[in-house]
DNA sequence: CGTTTGCTTGATACGTATCAAAGTTGGTGG
DNA sequence: CCACCAACTTTGATACGTATCAAGCAAACG
């Protein structure tokens, strides 16, 4: 399995307001960004797989990643995905433990990458910087909480319009027709999110299509009738 | 909905090595402890209900407290059980939102009670507890993954084992017929544990008992055959 | 151009929810 | 101490949602 692919370094400057480097002052921000590299992957790449030992934290830059558990029999549960200015891996990190999940590239993703020994020194010199863990944490616990709570009681075109919409709040575009998904996901990645199979999503989906809710054709995903389905996602229709 | 109920304070030294004071040094604890509240509350006692503004963040001493959401349609979903150690209402007190599920007493509950704003002033103060944080809330993370997972693409038998191994870890008591279950748990309880109907779980664990996988006699529920239960939740038998 | 990969539809089986009803238990007050 | 009530537990019949298995189709790719 191949991971990484560096490309040339983007312009560090981008990422002086992303937590948690936004909690640096100026001077601090110069001596932290001599140590800091960044890479830009490819669509599709696993920053690391479940299993793994633990090596780097990345920060996204741009782009976004799918955090994946992988089961025995062959399928596999999307637990979240991550967009810019969110940290990936820090679990691992925290704990010295190995990946508890996979970190799968949707697009071409920017993140800096920060080997564990140096963000520990990291913490350690700027505490400051835990606040933006934390806060990230957070943000996690409440989503696995949401998703938790929607995969115990709803069935799966609640769930899909959930993650249709989540997914349109963290990629979408408006276009004439629509909101438009802008991320290349397959409808297996759809039935991954939304825990069921690729049959069942397909299905679903496309009973939204022949109602007029969303649009798949061209290989685009496009919410056509946004209302209807927070409809759909607040009160199972 | 009756809350509070405080009773005399134990021991305040109990809580001396229970994160996130055990960060403290010997001079930070007695300055911290003098402002420190320590409440008991019976079995079956919301500290907090969804929706709440946030007012207090609770350590937990002695006893378990389960993190319940609710729906419009009635249903209830147990998203964690917390023990000793661990802390509740964590979320809200740092975004400053309301509760975003309501923390249920199991049995008779002993904890730390924090107001927001004192507990603001210990972290600026102590920044090293940022690490006590960080560590709970990994562990929450940790937890609701695995719960997504077993939600996403297992049956409701192989949740009910996960869900009665867990429970025997955080409160079990080893008898001479197995492993007792020391909490008052009711099967509404179980099946909100495994996102399940009361029949279903019913169901469920009336096919182990008549395995003899579990006994649920007079009121308790003793795990007979561990070995059994491992094999199911972990290979869906 | 054949091969792979992803998408789609259909038939069927199975797990679980739902609805209904009866049994059990513990507690309360007469 | 018994009768009653409320809450919890249990079992049964049935309906429904989704998984599974199978097969065909379209588009992308080397």
């Amino acid at each position: 399995m191949p991971t990484v692919r560096t490309s040339e370094e983007p312009a560090l400057e981008t990422i002086r307001n992303v937590p948690p480097f936004s909690m640096l002052t100026e001077d601090e921000w110069r001596e932290v960004v001599r140590t800091l590299t960044v890479r830009t992957y490819p669509e599709d790449t696993y920053l690391f797989f479940e299993g793994d030992p633990p090596s780097n934290l990345y920060v996204i830059v741009q782009g976004h990643v799918a955090l994946i558990r992988h089961t025995l029999e062959g399928r596999d549960v999307v637990l979240d995905v991550m967009q810019p200015g969110n940290m990936v891996g820090e679990l691992a990190i925290f704990e010295g433990v190995p990946y508890s999940s996979s970190g799968k590239t949707l697009d071409e993703v920017t993140a800096v990458v920060i080997p564990r020994e140096r963000f520990h020194q990291m913490l350690a010199q700027y505490p400051r910087m835990a606040g933006a863990v934390i806060f990230d944490l957070t943000r996690r616990v409440r989503h696995l909480s949401d998703l938790v709570q929607s995969l115990a009681i709803e069935r799966v075109e609640r769930r899909l319009a959930r993650i249709l919409l989540r997914l349109a709040r963290i990629s979408g575009e408006h276009r004439d027709d629509g909101l438009l998904i802008n991320l290349p996901l397959t409808r297996q990645d759809l039935a991954d999110m939304a825990g069921t199979t690729v049959e069942t999503a397909i299905r679903t989906l496309s009973r939204m299509r022949r109602q007029g809710i969303v649009d798949t054709s061209h290989g685009h995903l496009i919410i056509r009738d946004v209302e209807r389905l927070v409809r759909i996602a607040e009160e199972g229709e």
